[in-house]
RNA sequence: GGGCCCAUAGCUUAGCCUGGUUGGAGCGCCCGGCUGAUAACCGGGAGGUCAGGUGUUCGAAUCACCUUGGGCCCA
């Protein structure tokens, strides 16, 4: 059944519910399971590091993987769904070092590496723990409770199971290199973990002196003093002409051998006065130059090096034409250096160690000290060898460990290796096969970083990693293990131990070769590995491979560009190493997330947005709808809250329109079960077949478009769809048809067209805003738990009919240009336009356009359309001819001017014909006259009144002219306008009746009789009078176009009476209005009625009749047994009879009770009285009887009819047999007639009356008796006065105007005051009518309390307050909550 | 310094591959309208050196090259 949609699009309120819907019906595992048996599709998540929060980034991933998951799960695919985590290193290490206070390792291993690396795992728990909540909020639905994680021993194993595999392969090597590390975590690090930003450094030029000529140097240019000590060898280019410079300034001379070319530049450094060149010297020659390295009298190892080349100049391609062109080559601080001492056989010498201290090595000057503040003293000590040639400073790139932000330290150190160099190939052509979204994320980019790869470096010196499962023996022996179980026999080895540090460590196995104990390498590994094994690990390979086997390799993979050199190349080189090839077969590449600035957010620059503000703000569905829709995926998005807020501006249409349809299928009880398609199909109008065109094309294209990954053009195609055809046009179109009173064919048509084109928007919506979806699928439909059980939809193109799409835009057009020339002339859309003339340029539009016609018409409110065919000329335009009389004057001479006379007194439109076919002549004097083209001109002249406009598919002719018809119907629509907006400020219900008084000048008041049954029809009003004096519940003055009208409205309140006559079998809506009409006002008088009376007041037929009447002897014999109480949910209809058997119990409140959640007999008999006061509209009265009655098992038990005594179960409203009702008296509060006689003193009493007669009369009798009076009123106090003969009763005039006698509603403070005098001289009587008045000026609240402190006065000066209320301007709950603050309701 | 991507109105963007009327939208701004989807909605207006330059071409937002700025990845 389709349920009316409530309220606004409040984002946070249905997110949450739908959520809470979710979790209460467990959709997503049932989502699921129906696909559990369908084709699989392999999706491996991309585990973020769990750093304890998600960022604006990180909540796009996971909204473009959410939408892609749910668009598969509804092509009925089994979509794996496993969320993923990378929980080990360094950067938790390094909080977790923060958190405790240690400063290095030495201070953790003090610690204990146990109490460290459980730290290190409670932390990444936790914050596994607060993310997954995060991802929950935006209603990513993946399996949450089985994420996959880094730290679990399986996860771990599968590590193990690649890197033995990689052994296999002679992939995995033990090395010694020059790495970058960082000093501070005393760890290696990946070229992945270096940040790298510009930093001050010196800038040196040092003299390295000849051996065989120590007055000439080789001068080299470095950053990095510190090397210096190890400094082997100098590098030239061997293609490079250097040049021997002798320096000159007073007193002093250089020589040193640079780079020709660059000598001039070194000149200006060194603050020479001038130079001369010596010599020049091929590159090739300088090979092999013996010089003498600067620190070797101070470190021991310079002299004691070996090496032909040890101390000489070595040739290397590598060396750059800049600064001097020679280079200090140190192969135990540089990669370069140290391929370069490699393949000249120079050991790598490195005095440094991995907390970047000199050690001994370095001999016994700078032992000890650091790196960083070893410089200057190096400096100092070059400065007095005369080995200083020039020091500056430069600011340039260094790089920095990503954690801590210590400058990386280059040294040699022994590592392990992937030898990724050996499968490069291979894993090119893998990257040829894999699909690339966009296709340069693979083709260029992961192929360019790929080809440049180098071997990884895959052992960290840290502690929280999956630990290096390599263990060796002092005799050379080393196993790599690759699966627990072969563990089993390993001293200190327990079952389903902890497989991280330091318990592994303790794990030794017995050397296979020498019997001896072998003990596992202390590393662990580079967290990057641990991502790159996911797509098999996560499956729980190797112990289990049956999943493996069936779903590997990954269909699709969705992450960020920084992921080129991350986790696609990672789990690119993992899985060529293990299975030869690449472990996903497409990609799709997506951006970032960047500030409004197009800078990336980081937590140093404070220009973060948390996604958890802008879900708040806008709620999830527009966050996600706008991630999706702004930006083509794999382009960065600078972050716009106000995009975000159009997002939701769009969704919230979206609601307007569901709102809009569900308001009136709701109350036409539309059935989308009965009313199929077929059955609509030969009643759909031409903007049906439109919108159905529009709906197919948008299925097809949608679809096409997420295939193609391209996310936000399906985004944009959808909001287009929703905005411009469906809101805009549709339901603009079908406004009249939603509102005609019949349930005929054509109107169901629109339902039907309507709501399919809902239905296809919603299962479009769904992948993209799941929360938004799932409230409207399960207001129009709910037949599936779930929205996203839902099958995708297809499209029939067979449907799409593009000429009247065309035909559509070029109405859509029409009536704009007709919207836009009103606008310039000043003509309301109100007013009909008396006729637009449509002149085509091509004649194969018009059959079209006149299909659409009444389109047209009622759009841009025109009485008529003519056409005129492309060529031809509109009849009631005027050809003119312009005489040209410079040129006729050229030829003519003096005939000119009678020339012109003479050609304006003939018709234009034969000149022109005949100067178009050859030449026009006038006879003139007897001569002829040859009219040349130059001579004329034609303008073309419009009747009054009518303005012309260009459109693309020709020339509109609109004639603005307004007739007594016209402006007839004008007033009638101003003055529905008027009425419709008076409802609307009485609160009344669309579905109400009223009565409504115009008074107008004769002018108008003609009008309003022409139009006397239309304007009724609009405003539901059952009786419109034209009087002298408009009155009624609220009256509003207007002036419309000049003229003054008055119109008064008042509510008939006799929608509930029909709504509950409707219920009754067999009575249509209609009929129920003609029973109210007649007199009737509940169900039960129909049966008095008798089968001719009925048949003759409806005018049903007679089966309908018997049916009607036969309901309420049926009703009487579905009596039996005592139900019991199951505890199972009832039904309302159920439910109520149970609830209306205990005294005090209304219909409202039972329904109150009901929607509160009382929906089972066994949860009404646990209630407690405090439950029960949460209850809105109950009072203390009631509750007392609730509670009283389920204590004295009311809901179980027989109660005897008082008639005849038959007994009758507790959920019995009549008695089965006699039909006495079994109702408790409570009505006794609200008496049918007021008694009159019946006020008490001390009382006071809400009077609920549409018309205040009653209450004044009332009043009135009161102060015959000689009570004082006061009355408050909203009524002209003057009036009042005379009308109801109050004489001098003191008034007070409930109003804005700010007269003496006069009060503002919203002073209740005054009011409060001034009756508070009144009572005080006790014995009196008030009238307040108007109190809905003070409850629209005030909050509802407020009143209700300054109600409460009246009452009390009330009572206390044993007074009487009669207060009068409109009910139909209160809701139920608002009204149930005034009446318990009364004595009595009237 | 290299590779890849991006640059169109104040903001977000379409058009670019395949050159051709007057470069389209949305938001914001200004003006107006509507009022039975209404804390909505609709229409109109102002607002553009298509980042800059050079070239190819009869013709360039579109193709090529260069420069500038931004993002990612590297050196």
């Amino acid at each position: 059944m389709i349920k009316q949609v409530q309220g606004n699009y409040d984002p946070n309120a249905l997110e949450k519910r739908v959520q809470a819907y979710w979790a209460e019906t467990d959709a997503y595992r049932k989502t699921k399971e129906l696909r559990a048996s369908s084709p699989e599709f392999y999706f491996v998540d991309g585990p973020p590091y769990t750093t304890g929060y998600i960022h604006l980034g990180t909540a796009m991933n996971k909204t473009i993987k959410d939408m892609l998951i749910r668009f598969k799960r509804m092509h009925r695919l089994n979509v794996t769904d496993t969320p993923g985590y990378d929980m080990h290193g360094l950067p938790i290490e390094v909080k977790v070092e923060r958190s405790i206070g240690v400063k290095n390792k030495k201070e953790i291993e003090a610690y204990g590496i146990d109490r460290f690396v459980g730290t290190c795992k409670n932390f990444a728990l936790e914050f596994q723990k607060q993310m997954n909540a995060d991802f929950q909020e935006l209603g990513v639905w993946m399996d949450w409770d089985r994420p996959y994680m880094t730290i679990t021993p399986g996860y771990i194993e599968a590590a193990w199971w690649t890197l033995r595999r990689a052994y296999d392969k002679g992939l995995l090597i033990k090395a010694n290199r020059v790495l970058p590390g960082c000093p501070r975590c005393e760890t290696a690090l990946a070229e992945a973990e270096i940040d790298y930003w510009d930093e001050k450094d010196p800038s040196i030029y040092v003299k390295f002196r000849l051996k065989d000529d120590p007055k000439v140097s080789l001068l080299i240019w470095t950053t990095t003093p510190w090397t210096l000590p190890a400094n082997l060898a100098v590098a030239a280019h061997p293609d490079f002409e250097y040049v021997k410079v002798r320096y000159r300034r007073i007193g002093i001379t250089d020589t040193v051998i640079v780079m020709k070319g660059l000598e001039e530049e070194i000149r200006a450094l060194g603050g020479w006065e001038r130079y001369e060149v010596l010599q020049t010297i091929q590159g090739d020659d300088l090979v092999g130059t013996e010089y003498i390295t600067p620190f070797v009298d101070m470190v021991p190892y310079q002299t004691q090096a070996g090496g032909k080349w040890l101390h000489k100049v070595l040739p290397s391609k590598n060396v750059e034409a800049s600064n001097t062109g020679l280079v200090h080559i140190a192969p135990g601080h540089g990669p370069e250096d140290f391929e370069l001492g490699k393949e000249f056989g120079l050991e790598p010498f490195c005095p440094v160690d991995e907390t970047g201290t000199y050690t001994a090595l370095v001999g016994s000057k700078y032992v000890g000290m650091h790196i960083r503040k070893a410089n200057p003293e190096l400096l100092k000590d070059l400065e007095a060898m005369d080995s200083l040639f020039y020091s500056g400073t430069i600011e340039h790139r260094v790089g920095h460990c990503w954690r801590c932000k210590s400058p990386v330290l280059f040294r040699t150190t022994d590592q392990w290796f992937l030898r990724i160099t050996q499968v490069k190939d291979q894993m090119l052509e893998e990257i040829e096969k894999v699909r690339w979204t966009p296709d340069w994320a693979g083709s260029s980019r992961e192929y360019d970083w790929t080809r440049n790869a180098r071997d990884w470096c895959i052992s960290r010196q840290r502690y929280w990693g999956i630990p290096i499962p390599v263990w060796t023996c002092k005799c050379g022996e080393m196993r790599v293990v690759g699966l627990v179980d072969e563990l089993k026999d390993a001293e200190g080895y327990v079952e389903d131990m902890e497989l991280h540090r330091p318990w592994i460590d303790g794990v030794k196995l017995r050397c296979p070769k020498c019997g001896g104990k072998m003990v596992r390498v202390p590393d662990v590994l580079d967290v990057w590995f641990d991502s790159a094994v996911a797509s098999w690990a996560q499956l729980g390979f190797p112990r289990q491979r049956e999943a493996f086997e069936r779903l590997w390799p990954a269909k699709l993979i969705v992450e960020a560009h920084d992921q080129t050199r991350g986790w696609f190349y990672s789990q690119l080189a993992a899985g060529v190493i293990a299975f030869g090839r690449a472990p996903y077969e497409s990609v799709l590449m997506h951006g970032w997330m960047l500030d409004g600035q197009g800078q990336p957010m980081s937590k140093s620059k404070g220009n973060v947005v948390e996604p958890g503000k802008v879900v708040k703000e806008h709620g999830a569905d527009a966050l996600r709808f706008y991630l999706l829709k702004t930006s083509a995926p794999w382009e960065d998005i600078p972050f716009q809250m106000d995009g975000v807020k159009n997002a939701r501006k769009t969704l919230n249409v979206l609601w307007n329109v569901v709102n809009f349809a569900t308001t009136y299928m709701a109350i036409d009880s539309f059935d989308p079960q009965r009313v199929t398609r077929d059955m609509a199909k030969p009643h759909l109008n031409q903007e049906d077949a439109w919108l159905i065109s529009r709906t197919e094309k948008l299925k097809n294209e949608f679809t096409r478009q997420v295939n193609a990954l391209e996310l936000h053009k399906a985004g944009r195609a959808l909001e287009q769809y929703i905005l411009d055809d469906l809101s805009r046009w549709y339901v603009r179109l079908i406004r009249d048809r939603m509102w005609s009173e019949e349930g005929n064919a054509g109107k169901l048509a629109a339902y039907r067209t309507l709501y399919d084109a809902i239905m296809d928007t919603t299962l479009l919506l769904a992948p993209i805003c799941p929360h938004l979806a799932e409230e409207v699928y399960q207001h129009m439909d709910g037949t599936k738990p779930s929205v996203h059980m839902m099958d995708w939809p297809a499209s029939d193109l067979t449907l799409v009919d593009e000429r009247l799409e065309k035909a559509m835009a070029l109405v859509q057009e029409i009536v704009e240009t007709i919207t836009r020339e009103r606008q310039l002339r000043n003509v309301k859309l109100r007013w009909p336009m008396k006729r637009v003339v449509i002149k085509v340029s091509s004649n194969d539009m018009i059959q079209p356009l006149k299909a659409l016609e009444g389109i047209l018409r009622s759009q841009a409110n025109v009485k008529a359309v003519e056409y005129v065919g492309a060529g031809e000329e509109w009849a009631e335009t005027r050809l003119n001819v312009v005489p040209n009389p410079m040129a006729i004057g050229k030829v003519y001479r003096q005939w000119a001017s009678k020339i012109a006379v003479l050609l304006q007194s003939r018709p234009a439109a034969t000149i022109k014909e005949s100067m178009q076919r050859g030449e026009y002549s006038l006879g003139i004097e007897g001569q002829m006259v040859k009219i040349e083209p130059n001579m004329v001109s034609f303008t073309i002249s419009l009747p009054k009144d009518v303005h012309s406009a260009p459109f693309s598919g020709g020339e509109l002719y609109l004639d603005f002219e307004v007739t007594k018809e016209i402006e007839a119907e004008g007033f009638a629509r101003e003055i529905i306008r008027r009425v419709q907006q008076t409802r609307k400020d009485m609160g009344l219900d669309v579905e109400e009746f009223i009565r409504v008084e115009v008074r107008a000048d004769p002018r108008v008041a003609e009008y309003v009789k022409m139009w006397k049954p239309h304007i009724m029809a609009e405003v539901r009003a059952k009786a419109l009078e034209l009087v002298m004096e408009a009155k009624g519940e609220r009256v509003g003055k207007w002036e419309i176009e000049g003229e003054k009208v008055e119109i008064g409205v008042t509510s008939l309140n006799l929608k509930d009476a029909i709504k509950e006559l409707a219920k009754v079998p067999g009575i249509t809506p209609k009929a129920a209005e003609a029973l109210v009409d007649a007199g009737v006002r509940s169900p039960g008088e129909i049966r008095h009625l008798g089968e001719e009376r009925l048949e003759e007041i409806t005018k049903l037929p007679k089966a309908e009749v018997r049916k009607a009447l036969h309901h309420f002897d049926r009703s009487q014999e579905t009596c039996r047994a005592v139900p019991e109480g199951t505890g199972r949910t009832m039904e309302r209809t159920e439910m109520l009879p149970y609830l209306l058997r205990i005294p005090r119990m209304n219909e409202v409140k039972a329904e109150m009770l009901y929607d509160a959640g009382y929906d089972s007999l066994e949860k009404l008999e646990k209630a407690d009285r405090e439950g029960l006061k949460d209850v809105p509209g109950l009072g203390s009265k009631t509750i007392d009887e609730v509670v009283r009655y389920i204590a004295e098992g009311g809901l179980q038990g027989c109660v005897p009819c008082p008639q005849c005594g038959r007994e009758a179960s507790a959920g019995e409203l009549v008695c089965p047999d006699c039909g006495t009702s079994l109702r408790p008296a409570a009505q006794e509060e609200e008496p049918e007639r007021p008694k009159v006689q019946g006020l008490q003193e001390g009382c006071s009493y809400l009077l609920k009356d549409d018309r205040p007669d009653r209450s004044y009369a009332l009043f009135v009798e009161q102060l015959k008796k000689g009570r004082r009076g006061f009355c408050i009123t909203r009524n002209y106090p003057v009036k009042v006065r005379s009308k109801y003969e109050l004489g001098d009763t003191p008034m007070i005039w409930l109003s804005n105007v700010g007269k003496e006698d006069s009060l503002r509603p919203k002073d209740l403070e005054k009011l409060n005051y001034t009756l508070e005098q009144f009572f005080s001289q006790g014995q009196g009587i008030v009238l307040l009518d108007g109190l809905e008045y003070l409850i629209t000026n005030n909050n509802f609240l407020t009143v209700l309390r300054f109600v409460q402190s009246l009452r009390d006065q009330v009572a206390i000066s044993n007074s009487i307050m009669l207060m009068v209320l409109n009910p139909s301007t209160l809701d139920a709950n608002e009204l149930n909550l005034l009446e318990k603050e009364v004595d009595g309701v009237l």
